[in-house]
DNA sequence: TCTGGGGTCCTAGGACCC
DNA sequence: TCTGGGGTCCTAGGACCC
């Protein structure tokens, strides 16, 4: 049997842990910049509230609603959700992170348990020591546990957590289940197959297998044979990044190119980091930019560009020259760019980097790398961003005449303070 | 005026090989 | 008038996930 554990509504509710009269209220987190709803509480979604709206749209509703906004906060959400994990792992055989507010636990071993208690247990102990409400979800492959998962959130009776451990509560479960609320099934497939009349997960799983298979691939497949209990996706443990990316939009149009070099070194030099964080090198290098595609009023231009390394490297200078040099080649005058962004790729372990017979100068190598080592370890004990290169710096703030760094570049009104990690974030109470 | 930021996997088609 | 048959590799695009 297999377990997800799913933190509610993860972003609000981190936010409602240090904000308690903020319970029972409609409430949303948003994207950077303040952009769109990316979160939102039981009481917002009763409003109608849709994920990914763009929140100038519902300044209006929000104040006559009287919902609550908090621009998006992952230094928080990281820490809140860090604690849940630890919690996890301590109370399963096996676990497995899916993403920031899930979990995987494979619960062979378990078969003299019961199971049901188990699962209410651990939101309770969840709820006690990190007051993180989750929800879990109990059955035989991670496809039917995402279903019962489902049901766990949407039905009180379940006390958040849903046990599906025989066929009579299975086909019960896939009969109630609308087809595109499955696991693998998204929007696509899920709109094709109610075009033929497929509504529900049971409708699905009663075609045959085959034609499963031609109308889509062997993905589609796979969510079939798992929702009939055939446990057929396999529990990866984490690998390293095949490519890493990092891009933004920026608050405003950005239309001088030197403006575009300090954000695309900035990405640069983060997935630079990102990379000797997993202990990788990458040989590409890619750098992107966009205008803005609602703006149909403005000239429209996007553009890549990839160059290969000679010599794969995780070096902060090597990867934010090569952008450059990248950025430099797609980059035209006369357009408002919106959004901009690096992917590195091609990445393989920096214990086994293949030198290159004509560049390759060991001795700057070795300088770059033990450079990189000192910056990483400032940036770790004082706070990232305490030293970057000079090239990453924005002009100076209006306000404070100090020089601007990546994370005050994006508009960010609403944040909450950093609880648990800043203690000068901390309002004063009397 | 204001619309996010990451990832993975699969497939079809083209280029190339013999 | 008639013009083969098998592979591999790469890439772009589309689907999915959070």
């Amino acid at each position: 049997m297999y377990a997800i554990v799913d933190c509610d509504n993860c972003y609000v509710s981190c936010e409602r842990v240090f904000r308690p009269d903020l319970n029972g209220k409609p409430v949303v987190v948003l994207s950077n910049n303040d952009g769109c709803v990316v979160a939102r509480s039981n009481e917002a979604k009763a409003l109608g509230i849709k994920a990914g709206m763009p929140y100038y749209q519902l300044r209006q509703q929000f104040s006559e609603e009287q919902v609550v906004a908090f621009s998006s906060n992952y230094e928080l959400y990281a820490e809140l959700t860090g604690r849940v994990m630890n919690i996890v792992k301590e109370a399963a055989p096996s676990f497995y992170r899916y993403s920031i507010d899930e979990a995987f636990c494979d619960l062979r071993g378990m078969q003299n348990h019961d199971l049901q208690q188990w699962g209410l247990r651990l939101r309770e102990n969840i709820l006690v020591q990190t007051a993180m409400p989750v929800s879990i979800g109990i059955a035989p492959t991670k496809t039917l546990a995402k279903t019962a998962s489902h049901f766990a959130k949407k039905y009180k009776g379940y006390k958040h957590c849903c046990l599906i451990d025989t066929e009579e509560k299975c086909n019960k479960a896939l009969q109630l289940i609308p087809v595109d609320d499955v696991w693998g099934i998204g929007r696509r497939i899920g709109e094709s197959l109610k075009a033929r009349g497929v509504m529900t997960a049971w409708d699905f799983i009663s075609l045959p297998r085959d034609r499963v298979r031609r109308m889509y691939n062997v993905s589609v497949e796979r969510t079939w044979k798992e929702l009939r209990g055939e446990d057929c996706i396999p529990t990866e443990q984490p690998q390293p990044k095949q490519t890493i990316c990092t891009s933004r939009s920026f608050p405003n149009n950005v239309k001088e190119k030197k403006d575009l070099e300090t954000s695309v070194s900035n990405f640069a030099a983060r997935c630079a980091s990102k990379l000797r964080g997993q202990h990788s090198v990458a040989e590409e290098v890619t750098v992107f930019i966009d205008t803005n595609r609602f703006r149909s009023d403005l000239p429209q231009y996007s553009n890549a560009y990839t160059q290969k390394l000679l010599t794969a490297d995780n070096s902060t200078q090597v990867i934010v020259q090569t952008a450059l040099n990248c950025l430099n080649i797609i980059f035209r005058q006369g357009y408002e760019y919106k959004r901009a962004g690096v992917i590195v790729g091609i990445i393989s372990s920096a214990d086994s980097i293949q030198t290159n017979l004509f560049d390759y100068d060991s001795e700057q190598y070795e300088k770059r790398h033990r450079l990189d080592n000192a910056l990483d370890k400032i940036n770790r004990l004082q706070g990232s961003e305490t030293v970057v290169l000079a090239n990453q710096q924005y002009a100076k703030d209006k306000k404070t005449g100090k020089a601007m760094v990546f994370t005050d570049s994006i508009r960010h009104d609403l944040r909450s303070p950093n609880y648990t990690t800043r203690w000068s974030d901390i309002p004063k109470v009397n």
